[in-house]
DNA sequence: ATATTCCCCTGGAAGC
DNA sequence: TGCTTCCAGGGGAATA
């Protein structure tokens, strides 16, 4: 579920709790998320350790320690982040717990175990970790633009909001905001990527940026399981366009149209087909 | 190489 | 009420 918005929101939220810290032990309670865990390796890689950064790179979160050790993080589709003083009891879905100095617990929970912790090493303060060197360009940076978007979609036919979240070309767009950006560039989502013109290519990444920039601001959308590190829902579900309205009226054309649904590599997509051509 | 399909897993909602 | 089916924001491996 949680998208760059998301996780941005998650970031934020966590740094006043984690930078500083120093990380007395941790524990796993679930033996495999989405790769496996190894709780030795994990322990090596934390115990004693202080937080010295935390970033968000797409949909990962790195969590920088001492002596360039590291922490890969993904929330997957169910995932959320606790800090709660350390005698507070275990949650049902408590996956791995840091106690951190000073009496807090650092929780990781994820119903649906999609989620990611992994050890790694940085090859210099600072740097991403080489396991996330297939990651495209970040959508927010000053890189992303519509000419790389023209660049990348070239010769491509797959579909335009399909593209928008392979994570190799764009990093951080989901299903929801790649049905969001394609309705506010008024771009189907089904055209095919190589056949955008330049403006449109120009039109929608200018779309990708501000609805991301707006989500952030939001604090994410909740559509059920996204949840701050306070337990906080987004606010930006009252500002969807076209994610989860099918049938329903389109907001910009009126009730002539409604909004449609339909299936693209097996993910939910929703457009109106009044205004997106 | 490129583009779908399937699968990992749990829980909530909808249908009968 | 209770059982069954479908669906879900991600990502990667396995297929055509």
């Amino acid at each position: 579920m949680p998208e760059l918005p998301e996780v941005e929101t998650v970031c934020r939220a966590l740094r006043p709790h984690l930078l500083g810290a120093r990380i007395r032990d941790v524990a796993v309670h679930a033996p495999k998320l989405r790769r496996r865990l190894d709780p030795e390796a994990l322990r090596r890689a934390c115990a004693g350790r202080t937080v010295r950064d935390l970033r968000r790179r797409a949909k990962y979160l790195v969590l920088e320690l001492d002596d360039r050790h590291a922490l890969i993080l993904h929330l997957g589709m169910t995932g959320e982040f606790r800090v709660v003083p350390e005698e507070t009891p275990l949650e049902k879905h408590a996956r791995v717990v840091w106690t951190l100095d000073g009496g807090r617990s650092w929780r990781f929970l994820d119903p649906r175990m999609f989620g990611e912790v992994t050890v790694c090493r940085l090859p210099a303060a600072g740097a991403d970790p080489a396991e996330l060197g297939r990651l495209g360009v970040e959508p927010l940076s000053p890189a992303f633009s519509g000419d790389i978007l023209w660049t990348l979609t070239r010769g491509r036919q797959t579909p335009v909001k399909t593209l928008l979240m392979q994570q190799q070309h764009l990093a951080g767009v989901g299903n929801i905001y790649a049905s969001e950006a394609c309705f506010r560039a008024g771009i189907r989502p089904q055209r095919p990527a190589g056949r955008l013109t330049r403006a449109g290519c120009a039109r929608l990444a200018a779309e990708v940026r501000t609805v991301l920039s707006e989500a952030i601001r939001a604090g994410g959308t909740t559509i059920s399981d996204f949840r701050s590190v306070d337990g906080s829902e987004g606010r930006f579900n009252a500002n969807l366009q076209a994610y989860g309205r099918d049938g329903e009226p389109c907001r910009r054309c009126g009730a002539a149209h409604r909004i449609r649904r339909l299936v693209l590599a097996g993910r939910s997509t929703f457009y109106c087909p009044h205004c997106q051509t």
